[in-house]
DNA sequence: GCCAAGGTTATCAAATTGTTAACTAAAAAT
DNA sequence: ATTTTTAGTTAACAATTTGATAACCTTGGC
């Protein structure tokens, strides 16, 4: 899967607190770019589409809590976070600052690393959670467990329940053999007993429908995915 | 869709916090439960499952850290909201809050206001789609929940209220399985508890006053729209 | 040939879903 | 206020699908 480091854009127009926070967003991995009023964070946001803005309240040219408002206005940045950041320390900024559309709000002085934090904790919350299920393709064979549904070579199969949570079981691992102990207790689940014939049914079943050699049986052993 | 009120847990030890706070909660429209120590936090959250909870860091029995990671561990709570709230102000326990999974982390004295504001901007962040009506449109299929109105090929077919929010919900992500569990979630609530042959009958409904398959069932799993 | 391991098939039981009708509660109409 | 309509739910039963097993077959090694 493709893993495009997270992009992060810092509007302040301080030189020092853009220099200190970047170095700190680059250390923990994040893209960063910068602009030094409000004008430039907004252009620079056209540009780079970044998926968190980092603006300070009081920048020349527009302010923070227009930028905010811009793109709050903006589908291009729905899904992009904003941090507020201010020396302001009053209530109302605060509360207009998040119903402006504001992620986070956070005041001046703050430790870089803090705010890193923040951040990380921010884009953790709103990443589809990484326990989800994921599709496993390998050249025309596309297995879906989100949709619980296998294509081969564009046509649709169709595997119950079983077979398919077999089949994903061994796909996720090309080439690993798993024995049928395992097997039995990732896709039976552990109390369940059933006799020795059961894993090769349903191999076969698989087999059959797919029509094609992926699951390759190891004598003695159990089962792998080949393919 | 579902227009449960938004549940919220409040864990402090100390009576008037709690009380100012859930005031507060309370008239910006959640429903709010609370907890004076972290062992009754825990209990009350088993019983709850709420949206979001406040979790004092320093409580008897067992502090916010400690319950932070417990709910952090119990899948139950995956989607729990976690706020820190402490008297502390150290960059430390700031950074640790965050790392063992809170959402957000505020010091002591807040104004009740800007808890709210912050905790209301939590939820908007990670409901995008629970608020969002858009119009699905497939071929010549329309649904649009701001009207409850369902167009095939011209004609408006008048589905009820729940049968609406059910093909919705599954309408939303063509192609994806809904558990019955999820279904049941979404469409009737958490708290609610129907049989089990409802969510079947208004399928079927669905199916006979629509007059087509879009709803396909998979067996042993949930159902799925496909059209 | 004999044995062990797995393959194949048919069959039956269990689990799951579909269908219909009836009941209840709420909303609308009279 | 009463009746009528509608939506939602449930129960009972039918239909279907899935899963498991037994019985038998095939293969390869010794």
């Amino acid at each position: 899967m493709e893993t495009n480091p997270i992009k992060i854009l810092i509007a302040d127009d301080e030189p020092d607190i853009i220099e200190i926070i970047s170095y700190h967003l680059l250390k923990a991995g994040f893209e960063v770019f910068s602009a030094k009023d409000g004008s430039e964070a907004i252009e620079k946001a056209q540009i780079h589409t970044p998926d968190c803005i980092i603006l300070d309240i009081m920048m020349p040219k527009r302010n923070g809590f227009e930028v905010c408002e811009y793109l709050r206005s903006n589908k291009q940045f729905d899904k992009t976070l904003i941090v507020l950041l201010t020396a302001l320390n009053d209530e109302e900024s605060h509360i207009k600052g998040l119903e402006l559309g504001g992620d986070d709000f956070v005041n001046k002085p703050i430790s870089p690393k803090v705010l890193v934090s923040r951040i990380s904790a921010l884009f953790r919350r709103i990443q589809p959670s990484a326990t989800d299920n994921k599709v496993i393709q390998v050249r025309d064979l596309t297995i879906d467990p989100s949709q619980y549904k296998t294509i081969l070579n564009g046509v649709t199969h169709v595997l119950a329940k079983k077979e398919f949570e077999l089949l994903f079981l061994l796909a996720a691992q090309p080439g690993r053999v798993f024995l049928r102990n395992e097997i039995l207790s990732q896709v039976w689940g552990n109390d369940v007993i059933v006799g020795d014939r059961t894993i090769d049914v349903h191999v076969r079943k698989i087999r059959v429908k797919l029509g094609i050699e992926c699951i390759t049986t190891v004598k003695g052993v159990g089962y792998k995915f080949d393919y």
